[in-house]
DNA sequence: ACAAAATTCGAGTAGCTACTCAAGTTTCGG
DNA sequence: CCGAAACTTGAGTAGCTACTCGAATTTTGT
């Protein structure tokens, strides 16, 4: 789980003598290069059933090389989650956006159908991190326990405009918009023809909300 | 994928001369043994997770023996999938059930919740089928394609009664019934006491669905 | 009871897994 | 340009995987 120091909090010089020196310059996007790899991996064969000699292979570089970056499988895993976050966002959208819910959901779930991979990593990744000791657990624990937070803030705030269908209540609506968002992709990667996963979700927040 | 000729179509005693024999007494409840253990382990580890040794183990007998009767591993897996429909039923309503739909749906995701490994073995399993290779996705492509027709066809007979909300397409609430019922099950599989699955259901059949 | 088929298993096979070690080569701050 | 740290790697580790083989043991129809 930590092997040298590496560039974590390398500015302040700590206390130890060592006198560490920083990455060289192309270790970041190496590290980028190894992250993209993995994250094709995982998506096609899952965490279990991908190996560290096929992302190496991915990347052109031994796996010992690899592990120098990356100490471990698992390690490697939440850093894929991790970039995930950094590029398709964590799934919140920010409190203050005057966006409206729809078109940010939509947008989204359009923008996640574009880029070949990120379904089928967030899917398989998901459903696979309940089973015994999967290192993604606590990440997809805590995402869930974030996005219904926010949602549920969400259609309190519309709830508040009487923006929000009588008899609905936010918290619901909230696990349920979640939860609608993930199934669909599954039926989607299964048959992508058969499934219209924005039209799906738009269904919903128009059951869901009243017209301004 | 076929070794011993096995008690399939064995009542005809077929062209060829050998002649063989039916399997023993106990052979049926010995493969349900094995079923259930398998159950157990891929609800736990998954498909690639699971190993046979595991199963062997949990039923007190070698792996050899166990590939006796399940010549290899997908051949198991489907094995249990099978099982699975049979138990808890394929998810398809007989269609001259009179039985209501909210009722129909509400009973059954209250009877899955209450069988240990149930839902982790199906949402496990399914998201894991989208992987390369895997030998469960013909199974889950074909269940989702019969789903989807099975509740559009309902939802379109409940439209002719007048009963389905005006503006809802039943090809799109039966796509996101399903997709909302597999991906409330993985929140709750992740946060149990924070997820009501027949809660959110009972919610969106009630948006869709008017008052008789 | 006899023989053939069903069932059992120990031992083995090739191949994969994540990960370690020690020894090199490359980079770069001073 | 020097030395130390960053990087790279081949070889090896123990342990697992699904699956095979051949031979014993158990069951069962006749």
């Amino acid at each position: 789980m930590s092997a040298p120091v590496h560039w974590l909090a390398m500015t302040t010089k700590a206390a130890g003598q060592p006198s560490r020196r920083g990455p060289y310059s192309k270790s970041t996007e190496r590290r980028q290069a190894i992250i993209a790899a993995a994250h094709a991996v995982f998506a096609a064969h899952g965490y279990r059933g991908g190996s560290l000699q096929d992302v190496a292979d991915r990347v052109g570089m031994s796996q010992t090389s690899l592990l120098h970056y990356f100490p471990s499988k698992s390690d490697l895993l939440l850093a894929v989650l991790d970039w995930r976050d950094s590029t398709t966002g964590d799934g919140t959208t920010p409190p203050d956006s005057e966006e409206k819910l729809v078109d940010a959901v939509i947008s989204q779930a359009r923008f996640n159908e574009g880029i070949p991979g990120v379904i089928e990593l967030y899917t398989v990744l998901c459903a696979e991190s309940v089973t015994d000791g999967h290192p993604g657990r606590e990440y997809f624990t805590e995402r869930f326990d974030r996005l219904r937070r926010s949602y549920t803030r969400r259609f309190k705030q519309l709830a508040g405009e009487g923006r929000l269908r009588p008899g609905v209540e936010p918290e619901t609506a909230a696990a349920s918009l979640i939860a609608l968002w993930d199934g669909i992709q599954t039926q989607w990667l299964l048959a992508p023809e058969s499934v219209d996963m924005a039209g799906c979700l738009r269904g919903y927040l128009e059951l869901v909300l009243l017209p301004e």
